[in-house]
DNA sequence: TACTATATAGTAATGATTACTATTAATGAG
DNA sequence: CTCATTAATAGTAATCATTACTATATAGTA
């Protein structure tokens, strides 16, 4: 878990303590709030510096929407459904989805080591 | 293809024909650069906006890689291959993901209206 | 041609993210 | 345990892509 050179403080492990426990897929800012109910003296620097550090090490994942970052502890395989009207994302698992991409990548051309699937459109609130 | 009470000015039409001659997936600075070949007094906040609108008008797509939007005018069933090293982004033609996709999502679950599938990995130039 | 609303150029403002720096503290050795 | 090393932190400043604003220009239409 830990890499090489790396020390574990009091604020990475709020921090990855926080990602763990929900499926909100939140903000830099979502993080630092919530860490800063522990931690008051937390900087928003700090913050950031860790996800982007976890998410580099592929301690977590870090997603793209709406032109902004968003952290996800859960590293199984699954895909994001983000709801364009209120902007939540949910998770989609127990799909083979990643398999068959994988099939469909030529190595010769392209050597696949990832994928990021995001599915847009609106969700079980916003339909009502 | 233009909209309703939506004007056709020079500033679309090149940003339009540059967007279609290409499969680079621009970013909007790109674009202002090259349609500033032949309209050399137009504005950032032009390009930002007409590429936002676009976008919105489902003319084109926005996509989302490294923090930074970039612009697509092919609207056919593709998905994109991001490389890791040299940031370049290339096209994968002919899959029928996005009906394997579908019909994975739930309708009474989620209402899915359009998906994007990256693939991250290293590229055929930079495996060399 | 004249009218009206949309679009533009130019510029300012925003806001998320990153960079910087002096200080603090986690880790490992003795 | 004590000390030394150096990664990590708090606080703040800087960056930069994107958006907002406004007076002026122009596309579309009668």
């Amino acid at each position: 878990m830990i890499t090489i050179n790396e020390r574990l403080t009091p604020q990475k492990i709020k921090i990855i303590e926080f990602l763990k426990g929900t499926t909100s897929h939140p903000t830099a800012e979502d993080v630092y709030k919530n860490v800063k109910k522990s931690i008051p003296c937390i900087s928003l620097g700090t913050v950031y510096r860790n996800l982007g550090q976890m998410a580099q090490r592929g301690q977590i994942r870090r997603l793209e929407v709406e032109g902004g970052f968003r952290y996800d502890a859960d590293l199984s395989s699954h895909l994001h459904l983000v709801c364009k009207k209120c902007g939540s994302i949910s998770d989609m698992h127990d799909v083979r989805i990643f398999d068959f991409i994988k099939k469909k990548t030529n190595p010769g051309k392209f050597i696949a080591q990832g994928a990021e699937v995001t599915i847009f459109g609106i969700c079980k609130n916003c339909k009502k």
